[in-house]
DNA sequence: CGCTGATTGGCACCAGGTATCAGTATGAAC
DNA sequence: GTTCATACTGATACCTGGTGCCAATCAGCG
């Protein structure tokens, strides 16, 4: 019966929570073997948030309505574009794109968001990118803002091969180079989008 | 007062919990003008689940055990894994990797597959991406799944800098082959992680 | 006129909590 | 011993964001 030492059930608690952020109180006393009192008084102390506001949290992140996320459309946001011309777009180097352990950016965060600039600045139904020959000039790291500009150097439009440059700069440094080849599919425009409104 | 047509209330609700999944209904009823009943009429009809049941899904999905977010530590599972030698991961392509028009894998999800198996055959505390020449062979598609190798051809453990080679492919077609030129820290091993439980 | 579908209202109930007050156990201090 | 603090448990009222169900109303149509 002998009950463990508050402490070192707060690290329980506080790791149970952490590897499952499900766990409602309830479930909690089972895997802790006290009330669901003593749950909410360790939550209280250590400031952990009941379920619901939880999963809220975590849902706002996956949502971020900045559509930030290298899941969804173009990485980054569209400051200027100039279709078959050039573009430029902002990125924000945050928590979720460094090395936790030295605040630098991975790489495929900061290429991502010129592959995606470099495919965004086609002017096209379909544009894919062939290949890439790319550089990063320096680390991006945590907080720094991420100018990458785009031009289109060939456009191609008959061969549906365009050339695309593209720089990214924080401030006046330049941390990243590429040149994007990418495939268009040259004036065969598609019309079979007719179930979205 | 003309109530607008169900149908038409049924697209606004659609459309309205989908770019703002955090409303509860009785924000509805101010949007859309009626009762709170027949908000949950329509969630009914329309097989939407209540808010609590939405921002759950959005955790769950953010959540994913698998890490297969380009949010967290490697793009894709670590099938084999030989320090400074070579490495083999495999990353399913889901919906929320293509271009949803063509059901083609976006670039930078398969250059970050690759480009974090290649960070992470390196053996050292710090690896970076200095440059990299990428080729993208054939568009990976939904479903597919995308096996990379990465092959260590000069681990340049002195020099600072390690040359990967990586080949991804679908079946035994090769979609994605580059050649990553990897900074490290070369001996330089930090003692810093004295935080961390 | 009655019928039907759409809409609204009311009430009981549920999960997963918060907030608050009261009671018990246990060990240390005096 | 008594006293006190800390830890823990219990019970109750209340909140949000719903579900489920039943009854009432309202509009349009044949």
């Amino acid at each position: 019966m002998e009950r463990m030492p508050k402490k070192q059930r707060h690290q329980q608690l506080a790791r149970l929570i952490e590897d499952n952020p499900f766990l409602t109180d309830r479930e909690l006393t089972r895997l802790l073997k006290v009330s669901i009192q003593t749950i909410r008084l360790d939550r209280l102390e250590l400031a952990i948030p009941e379920l619901r506001e939880r999963l809220k949290l975590m849902a706002e992140r996956s949502y971020d309505p900045v559509r930030s996320l290298p899941l969804h459309e173009v990485i980054g946001d569209i400051l200027d574009l100039q279709l078959d011309k050039s573009g430029i777009s902002m990125f924000e180097i945050r928590d979720e794109h460094v090395f936790s352990r030295s605040g630098i950016a991975r790489g495929h965060h900061v290429f991502a968001q010129a592959n995606s600039l470099a495919v965004a600045v086609i002017d096209d139904e379909i544009a894919l990118t062939a290949s890439a020959d790319i550089r990063f000039i320096r680390p991006a790291r945590l907080g720094e803002k991420c100018i990458a500009k785009a031009y289109v150097r060939s456009s191609g439009v008959q061969k549906g091969k365009a050339k695309v440059e593209v720089f990214t700069y924080v401030g006046d440094e330049m941390v990243f180079q590429g040149n994007f080849v990418i495939y268009r599919s040259a004036g065969a425009a598609d019309e079979e989008g007719a179930g979205e409104a």
